[in-house]
RNA sequence: GGGCGCAUAGCUCAGCCGGUUAGAGCGCUACGCUCACAUCGUAGAGGUCAGAGGUUCGAGUCCUCUUGCGCCCACCA
């Protein structure tokens, strides 16, 4: 449903461009997904009872393929049976030679300016993936945890007594195991006493530094923190700080290793109750607190992540986090809604180095290669030092090097012409592992245009005009996309950021596969059709607000559309004038209802247009359901069935040119939100040439000559007439056969309705309509008051109804009448009685006030008087 | 800990720059299978715009606070 909902959005805009004129071009394609692929590919292989390692890495990546090539299709599928009009000859796929050969370019670009280092830096990773992760990646989630407050003894305990030490708070007993040092605040009283002193760390009776660092919270837990560089992002801080040793006591799958000791072997949560037991027996438990906290999962399989030390590949952010800060506030990179920019630039403004390799096989394999001799040597001289030594690798010392994997490989593997900077040797071997997907996705915008190559479609379609997409991937894919554009082509990527909302089922609920809580929307399109499904999404999405889905809001579409195709139907069979023709020369023809409803169709015309322009869907949407549905279907529709029957003949033939100019453009209005429907009738009613397409017919320009705002007004007072005539017939009880008769008191403007006699006698069921200055009103005839409007003076419709009329109703609707009435007019006066507001507001506005008052007047003393007959 | 969004009719939501009587769809009520459409037509009922204070001649709309719900970010053990 997230799919339907940005794709649709996409799609109106680009039919809608097309039309216009533009060479509108929206490529399609998919990423590889690298974890969530291969975590789909490897559960396959479970139920087979195979592990990819059994298979080996080229059996495996033949596998996702396979897979990928189904899933592929799928998405296809959906979206053409969405109605998406992508360029299907230009589909991409961010694993094709193509896009690859951008993801190894950039890469070596980035190298080449600085911007990428291999680091041994902690990292956030999955146990359960076994792979690093970024930060993105990583979902926070609030746990019910316990704090557990451990004694650490001293070394000496010299004149101290057995139960002294220092107590600290931890969530993660387990990590102990790695601990290095203590840490208090220098000015905290309770452990000035501690120079010079040094602890035991418990059960592995290792000596522990205590260092005095500022950043520990003095109101925390007992104010002293244990250390431990390896597994935790502050304490590996520390580290650097003070020169720490760090040592990995959990292993890349979540078992304890050799260095936890006793506990080798161990997972590391069944080591952590093992420890706190091990604890409690020696005393040195001191207490337990619940405790929430919030812990990093993995975002595909919701493990819990161990924070560890680990080699990996980094982006430098800082520089391309300026490009990504300046694009919004100099060049002219727009978020709407607004809003989202400052998420944008919190996040780029706090970024961290990204960590781009993954310990997958489904990528792409980074080109770099290492040493096989001096490599290995590095990384584990680099391990046993302090980690005050640095993050990034020297890569000559480390004998690594980053070259393209260049054609002359002769294997997979190894790379032909290439040395080890350090010791000159040949024996090379390239990285196993893969770029982060979004690696590849943030080169999308011009990747899929042909970069690195200066092809004719990039010089064409780049930059962009829009990109349409979600909150959830401004951080993964919308900074990055910026910052790529910026800086591999000097230029951003798109000029609007059009970020709609997500869908959510009841309560609030994210709609997601996980959550097992999807509405499939090709299961609606079965239903109702992909029209019906577009407009109801189209009419739901309000300005970036999450929409909360629910089965009967696709029934306004479906309706819609049925509408729609009824009417039209009604039309098309009407009549087989073509909308070609062209209209009468006799403009006298034009009836009232004919210049309104044109004057209403240039209206909309632009109304449409504009929302268009500002991404206001619904609007759109809106404005086109309210004109299609009542104005042309109730409205006109009725009484072009009437004119039809004209003895005119310029009229009957006018009718049928208005009816299907009026289709023809609506149709087109209506294309973008609902290309199938309107494709189908546009070539029913013969608009356009037999082998043309509504698809790129024009899009409709308002004819500033069918502005008309007398005919509006004239329209609506007959409109006015009309209903109350029907209402006073609803009210009281007036079967729908029975005509009735009306007698129209006024002193002027009466020529209006006698020139629409047939269509009052008909949409009112009236049988015989009577007009004047001095009509009169027969005994229990019922009264309503139209009040004088728009250049038409108030008139009384007087419908008889002696004998069928209970004038306990009738005296019941006029007070109420009159209370609406009276309660109006009393603010009204109140307000006029007000000096300030005679002073202060604008001239107009206090006009305006006083003609409604004296209108409101009017009407009441008519009310009184009828009243009073009544009586 | 920081930030954002939402609270308007029974339900789901519109309401752009503050300005006559706050709108829609669904649901509900009454009547109607009138020759495009019962996935329909005509008419109707239904709202102290979460609460308090403020700015203003005027607040659903702007400001502050409160309450409830939802979301995002976060290297407080």
């Amino acid at each position: 449903m997230g799919h339907a909902l940005n794709n649709t959005l996409q799609d109106i805009l680009i039919r809608w461009k097309r039309m216009q004129g533009y060479a509108a071009l929206w490529v399609p394609g998919t990423d590889h997904a690298g974890i969530a692929t291969q975590n789909v590919v490897e559960r396959q292989l479970a139920k087979e009872k195979v592990t990819r390692h059994q298979l080996g890495r080229e059996k495996f990546v033949e596998k996702v393929w396979v897979w990928k090539e189904q899933y592929g299709s799928t998405i296809v599928r959906q979206l053409r049976r969405l109605g998406a009009s992508c360029d299907w000859s230009r589909e991409r796929f961010t694993m094709d030679e193509g896009l690859s050969r951008a993801v190894q370019t950039a890469f070596l670009e980035l190298h080449k300016a600085g911007l990428i280092y291999r680091g041994y830096y902690l990292v956030n990773w999955c146990p359960r993936c076994q792979t690093a992760l970024s930060d993105e990646e990583v979902v926070h989630e609030e746990v019910k945890g316990h704090l557990w407050y451990i004694r650490y003894p001293f070394v000496l305990s010299m004149s101290k007594g057995e139960s002294e030490g220092v107590v600290v708070a931890t969530t993660r007993p387990e990590t102990l195991l790695g601990d290095v040092a203590v840490a208090v605040h220098p000015e905290d009283g309770r452990y000035r006493s501690l120079e010079g002193q040094a602890l035991l760390l418990p059960i592995l009776k290792r000596t522990l530094k205590i260092i005095r660092d500022p950043m520990i919270d003095r109101e925390f837990g007992s104010g002293a923190v244990k250390v431990t560089p390896a597994h935790d992002m502050n304490d590996f801080l520390l580290g650097q700080k003070y020169g720490l040793e760090a040592i990995r006591v959990i292993l890349d799958d979540g078992r304890m290793g050799d260095q936890a000791g006793p506990y080798a072997g161990l997972d590391r949560f069944e080591c952590r109750k093992k420890i706190l037991l091990d604890l409690e027996s020696q005393g040195l438990l001191v207490k337990t607190e619940d405790y929430h906290t919030s812990i990093g999962h993995c975002y595909r399989c919701k493990t819990v992540i161990e924070p560890t030390l680990s080699p990996q590949w980094f982006i430098k952010m800082q520089p391309l986090a300026k490009l990504g800060i300046e694009a919004v506030e100099k060049d002219g990179t727009r978020f709407i809604p607004d809003r989202w920019t400052k998420v944008y630039l919190d996040w780029l403004r706090n970024i961290r180095d990204w960590c781009i390799s993954r310990q997958i096989w489904w990528g792409h394999r980074i080109p770099a290669w290492y040493c096989k001799k001096c490599y290995p040597a590095y990384v584990q001289e680099r391990q046993s030092k302090p980690l005050s030594s640095g993050t990034a690798f020297n890569e000559k010392e480390a004998g690594i090097v980053v070259a393209a994997a260049g054609e002359a490989a002769p294997s997979q593997g190894s790379h032909a012409g290439i040395r080890c900077p350090r010791c000159g040797g040949e024996a090379l071997v390239q990285d196993e592992d893969v770029l982060d997907t979004w690696f590849s996705s943030w080169l999308w915008p011009f990747s899929t245009l042909g970069w690195p190559e200066q092809t004719k479609d990039l010089s064409t379609f780049y930059p962009t005009s829009v990109l349409v997409t979600g909150q959830d991937i401004i951080f993964f894919w919308v900074a990055r996309m910026v910052m790529a554009g910026k800086f591999f082509l000097r230029q951003l990527p798109f000029r609007d950021v059009y970020i709609h909302g997500i869908i959510r089922v009841e309560g609030g609920k994210k709609m997601s596969k996980s959550l097992g809580n999807i509405i499939d929307p090709l299961e609606v399109i079965d239903r109702i059709g992909a029209d019906a499904l577009r407009f109801s999404i189209a009419h739901m999405t309000s300005e970036g607000q999450d929409l909360y889905l629910s089965e009967n809001k696709f029934l306004l579409g479906r309706n819609f559309a049925n509408k729609l195709w009824n009417a039209s139907r009604l039309i098309i069979e009407g009549s087989d004038q073509r909308p070609g023709e062209p209209l009468p020369s006799n403009p006298r023809l034009m009836t009232v209802p004919d210049r309104w409803i044109l004057s209403r169709l240039q209206g909309i015309t632009s109304e449409v247009t504009e929302a268009l322009g500002a991404y206001r869907f619904n609007d759109t949407a809106k404005r086109l359901y309210q004109f299609v549905w009542h104005d042309f279907c109730d409205w006109y529709l009725e009484i072009a069935k009437l004119q039809r029957e004209s003895p005119e003949k310029g009229i009957v033939h006018n009718t049928n040119w208005i009816l299907h100019a009026l289709l023809e453009r609506t149709l087109a209005l209506l294309h973008p939100i609902m290309p199938f429907l309107t494709e189908e009738l546009w070539h029913l009613m013969g608009a356009g040439s037999p082998d043309a397409t509504l698809m790129k017919a024009a899009w409709p320009e308002p004819e500033p000559a069918w502005k008309d705002p007398q005919a509006e007004q004239v329209f609506e007072r007959l409109q006015m007439a009309i209903t109350e005539v029907r209402n006073i017939r609803a009210t009281f009880r007036v079967p729908p056969k029975e005509k009735v008769k009306l007698i129209v008191r006024g002193s002027s403007g009466l020529d209006l309705l006698s020139q629409h006699q047939s269509i009052i006698l008909r949409l009112a069921v009236v049988g015989e309509m009577t007009l004047g200055a001095s009509a009169q009103r027969p005994e229990g005839a019922i009264v309503s008051h139209l009040p004088a409007q728009d250049g038409f003076d108030a008139w009384d419709l007087i419908v008889p109804l002696t004998g069928l009329v209970d004038l306990a109703v009738e005296r019941k609707r006029i007070q109420k009448e009159m209370e609406e009435l009276e309660t109006r007019a009393r603010s009204k006066r109140s307000r006029l009685e007000d000096s300030t507001f005679r002073s202060k507001a604008p001239a107009e506005v206090v006009a305006e006030e006083e003609d409604s008052l004296r209108e409101l007047d009017a009407e009441l003393s008519k009310w009184k008087e009828t009243l009073k007959q009544l009586n």
